[in-house]
DNA sequence: CTAGGGTTAG
């Protein structure tokens, strides 16, 4: 009896440890409880694997199964569905899908919120089908939806660009009685901001006021973030105001996305003053926040101070992501050091990362700049994945350098694979060829890209 | 206890 009340309270303590993520003191916390007599139950375990996957890494929550094998307690249900939520929440499908045989042959019944949290794997890795897929099963195997499994379907839609359908099936579940939940309405404003359809987003957010709800914290991020990339500056500060009056600033995310998006158009003063508050407000730094510092010092040329952070992320226990060295090395790239930039590519390789793309977009960019088209070129052949912005800014810097027939090449290549360029990339090419002499082949060109075009639909 | 908002490049 007294054990298994102790036991109770040490999860209550792990819990609110876990919630000010002061992993070493619940860690400690287990420790005395330990040699006090109190041994960790299930629960507690299920509690770490959860802090583990959200303040550290996906390999750190997944250790713990080892961990509790030596406590000789077995995992549930709640431990692979935290482990499988682990990896969805680092895209890892394939582990996700590693976890949910491993819970089958355990013979650990998966129940709807295995399902729920695989099928957004699905979505979140680019694969609505297989999403969908997901949800057959779930009725396969005599499991019910529930409102959860609806948000994240209309969420999965929106994100893979069906925005259309998502609405669709929204529409279609009201009319079964589905009760849209304040999630619902936050999912669908997000869906619709991103998709720049803010008259649609804006009918939403009033039927989310209409069904009596009130707007969050999150609904609020979710609209300010859409006043920014519709570059309504003044509207979005506002908004942040009146989440700082109303209190809805308890965390960073209201104040990350004032500082990025005052980055990205120069505004550098003012985002430090933005960070600032955030910092004396009490708000401590996660991830993503000293990945917004990190930025602000790259675009400040404080490259000594962003290092520092480095540092000061790993030994607070957390761990650099892709974002992390990505805005690093576009620092460097900016900052004109290019080898320091490919270096710190390979140090990525050797850390694991291994679809850098935007790593490496910056890095041709960077080399691009610096004059060395050839080995741009050379990296663009090394690259297994390329995008938009690879083209963009190969194509655009070929001009620069007067090389229009290579450029050619690659904007018919990039058109040809489904993949869109800037408008202006395509404008230096066309007008390049045309007032250096070549009028026909700028003709020519221009009637490739738009049968490339037209074969795609 | 697992679903919704924040950070990167042309």
């Amino acid at each position: 009896m007294v054990g298994k009340l102790s036991t109770r309270l040490l999860n209550i303590c792990i819990v609110s440890f876990c919630k000010a993520r002061q992993l070493d003191r619940a860690e400690s916390v287990i420790v005395d409880a330990i040699r006090l007599g109190v041994l960790p139950n299930i629960v507690t375990y299920n509690k770490l694997i959860d802090a583990y996957s959200c303040l550290v890494s996906f390999d750190s929550a997944y250790s713990l199964l080892q961990r509790m094998s030596e406590a000789r307690i077995n995992p549930d249900v709640v431990s692979y569905n935290s482990l499988i939520s682990g990896a969805t929440r680092n895209c890892l499908l394939s582990k996700s899908l590693d976890l949910f045989e491993e819970m089958l042959q355990r013979g650990i019944a998966p129940d709807i919120w295995s399902f729920n949290t695989l099928m957004h794997c699905f979505f979140k890795v680019g694969k609505p089908e297989e999403a969908n897929q997901v949800f057959m099963d779930i009725i396969r195997h005599g499991l019910s939806p529930c409102p959860a499994t609806f948000n994240i379907m209309i969420n999965g839609l929106c994100k893979n660009g069906y925005t259309s359908n998502a609405l669709m099936l929204f529409r279609s579940l009201q009319r079964h009685g589905f009760v849209p939940q304040l999630i619902t309405y936050n999912i669908l404003i997000n869906g619709l901001c991103k998709a720049g359809r803010l008259g649609g987003a804006r009918r939403m957010l009033k039927e989310l006021a209409a069904s009596g709800y009130m707007p969050n914290a999150i609904t609020y991020t979710t609209v300010m973030k859409c006043c920014f990339r519709s570059r309504r500056f003044d509207q979005g500060l506002e908004i942040l105001q009146e989440m700082i009056d109303n209190g809805y600033t308890f965390d960073g995310f209201a104040y990350c996305t004032v500082v990025g998006a005052l980055i990205k158009c120069g505004r550098i003063k003012e985002a430090t003053d933005y960070m600032d508050q955030m910092m004396r407000n009490g708000i401590e730094h996660d991830l993503v926040s000293y990945n917004t510092l990190i930025n602000l010092y790259c675009k400040e040329g404080k490259l000594e101070d962003a290092y520092q952070l480095l540092d000061e992320i790993e030994e607070g226990g957390l761990e650099c992501d892709e974002y992390t060295h990505t805005i690093l090395i576009d620092g460097l790239c900016k900052a004109g050091n290019i080898e320091g930039a490919q270096q710190h590519i390979k140090h990525m390789n050797v850390m694991g990362f291994n679809l850098h793309l935007v790593a490496s977009n910056c890095v041709v960019d960077g080399l691009c700049k610096a004059g060395q088209i050839d080995h741009a070129l050379k990296m663009f052949e090394s690259m297994e994945k390329r995008d938009s912005f690879t083209y963009s800014s190969l194509v655009y810097n070929l001009c620069k350098a007067r090389r229009y027939h290579c450029a050619s090449k690659l904007l018919l290549g990039c058109i040809s694979s489904g993949m869109k360029i800037l408008r202006s990339s395509q404008r230096a090419v066309i007008d390049g060829l045309r007032y250096s002499g070549f009028q026909k082949e700028a003709r020519k060109l221009k009637s490739k890209i738009r049968l490339a075009q037209m074969v795609q639909f």
